[in-house]
DNA sequence: CATTAATGTTGACGTCGTCAATATTTAATT
DNA sequence: AATTAAATATTGACGACGTCAACATTAATG
C-alpha cells in the first residue's frame, strides 16, 4: 500500500491525498469548527491546489459523507471492542458499559458523530449504499445480536427486541446529542445519567424479572 | 398591533419586516431546505434590499437563532395544550399523549426543531439569555412539574424525577432526531414506537408498581 | 418645525464552491 | 522501450454569498 515516494520532497502527485483529505477535514472540524471548513483552506493546508480534492470527491458534500463513513467505521470498531471486553459480564454491567461507550464515543468523536447523523450528507447520493442504509444496517445488526442473546436465554423471552432496539438507539442518540449540544454538560451528572439509563433499559430485558 | 399602512402599496419602510423575515426564513427552510436559504434570496423574496435584514438581526446566525426561539415558543404552546387536554387522563394514557405530541411536533415543525438544537445557533451570543438557557429552562420546568405530580402522589415516591426527566427528554429527542433524519421513516412503526416508549417511561413512574 | 432615531438602499470587498481547459505523472498496452 | 490511456494536479474564471461602510428616506420626539 505504501506507494509514496521516499517521503522526501512532494512533487506533482501527492500519493495518498484522499486519506489525508479525510483526516485533515476531521481535524479542522474538531479543532476549528464547521464554519472554518472550506475546500480552499483544506487544500491549502495540505499544500495542494484548490481543485485537487475534486479528483477524489465529487463535491464538498461527498467529502463530508466520506468523513461520516469513516465515523461509522470507527463507531463499529469501538462498540465491537467494548462488547467483546464485557461479553461475559452480567447483563446490567454489560449494559452500563455499552451505554457509557456509546455516549463516550459521541463525545470524543464529535466531529464524526455530527456528520454521521447530519441528514445533509445523505441526500444527494442514490438511496442504496448511502449513509442512510449504513445507519439502518447498524440498527439491524443490533437487533440480530439481541435476538441471538434472547435465543440463548440471556434476555427475557417476552421482549420485542426490534422495538426495544429502536428505543434503545433513540435514547442513546438523544442523550448523546443533548450532551454534544451542551445541555448535559456536566461530566459527573452525565456518568450517573448513563448508568441509570442503562439500568432502566436492562430492566426491560432482565430474564430474572420475567413476570 | 397593526401599524401597517392601509395595506395598499409598500413604500420605503416595510412596517413589520422583522416578523416577516422570521416567517419567510422558516418557509424557505421547510419548503426548499437549508441549502436554499441565503440572506440575499430571503430579502429578495420579500421585495426588500439585501442588507435590510441587518437592521433587525446582527447577522445570519442571529436570524436563525430568532427562528429557533420562535420554535421554542411554538413547542411550549403545543406541549402545554396537550398537557391540559389530558390532565385528567390516567398516567399511561397521559404519557402516551405526551410522547406522541413531542415527536409529532418535531415532525411537523422540522424547520424549527432542527434549529432549536443546532448548537450553531447558540455559540456566538452571551451565555445568558441564549438558546442554551432556553432549552435548559424547558427541562427545569419539566422537572418542577413532575416534582409537583410526585408530591400529589401521582408518581411513585422513590423516583429521582430529575434523573428521570433527563432520560425522558433524551429518549424523545433521540427518537425525534432519528425520525427526522429518515431512519425511523415508517409512520405506523413510529406510532407503535411512541406508545411502547411511553409505556416504558410510565412504568418507571407508576405509583401502582411501587414495590 | 427641527432634530434624532429607525429603517432601507447601493456599492464594494473578500471568500466560497465548482466548472472548463490544461498540464503532468503514473499505468497499461503494444 | 515507446506509445497510449488513465489518473491526478493546476490555473483561470464565474456567479453567489455574507457583511461592512456610506448614504437616503421615513417615523418619532422635542
Amino acid at each position: 500500500m505504501g506507494k509514496s515516494p521516499t517521503s522526501e520532497v512532494r512533487k506533482y502527485h501527492h500519493g495518498g491525498l484522499k486519506q489525508v483529505l479525510l483526516e485533515e477535514t476531521a481535524r479542522i472540524l474538531r479543532e476549528e469548527g464547521e464554519a472554518a471548513l472550506s475546500l480552499r483552506r483544506l487544500a491549502s493546508n495540505l499544500g495542494v491546489s484548490r481543485t485537487a480534492p475534486y479528483n477524489h470527491f465529487k463535491n464538498k458534500d461527498a467529502l463530508l459523507a466520506g468523513v461520516a463513513e469513516e465515523g461509522f467505521r470507527k463507531f463499529e470498531r469501538a462498540m465491537r471492542k467494548v462488547r467483546r471486553k464485557h461479553q461475559d459480564s452480567p447483563g446490567q454491567q454489560f449494559f452500563r458499559a455499552l451505554v457509557n461507550a456509546y455516549v463516550n464515543f459521541a463525545l470524543k468523536n464529535q466531529e464524526y458523530y455530527d456528520l454521521m447523523y447530519s441528514s445533509k450528507s445523505w441526500g444527494t447520493e442514490k438511496p442504496e449504499e448511502s449513509l442512510l442504509s449504513t445507519a439502518r444496517q447498524t440498527l439491524l445488526d443490533d437487533i440480530a445480536r439481541m435476538k441471538r442473546a434472547q435465543d440463548e436465554g440471556r434476555i427475557a423471552k417476552h421482549v420485542d427486541v426490534t422495538e426495544f432496539c429502536r428505543i434503545y438507539w433513540g435514547t442513546l442518540h438523544g442523550i448523546s446529542r443533548l450532551t454534544l449540544d451542551g445541555i448535559y454538560a456536566n461530566a459527573t451528572i452525565r456518568r450517573k445519567l448513563c448508568n441509570s439509563t442503562a439500568d432502566m433499559l436492562w430492566q426491560q430485558l432482565d430474564p430474572a424479572q420475567e413476570k
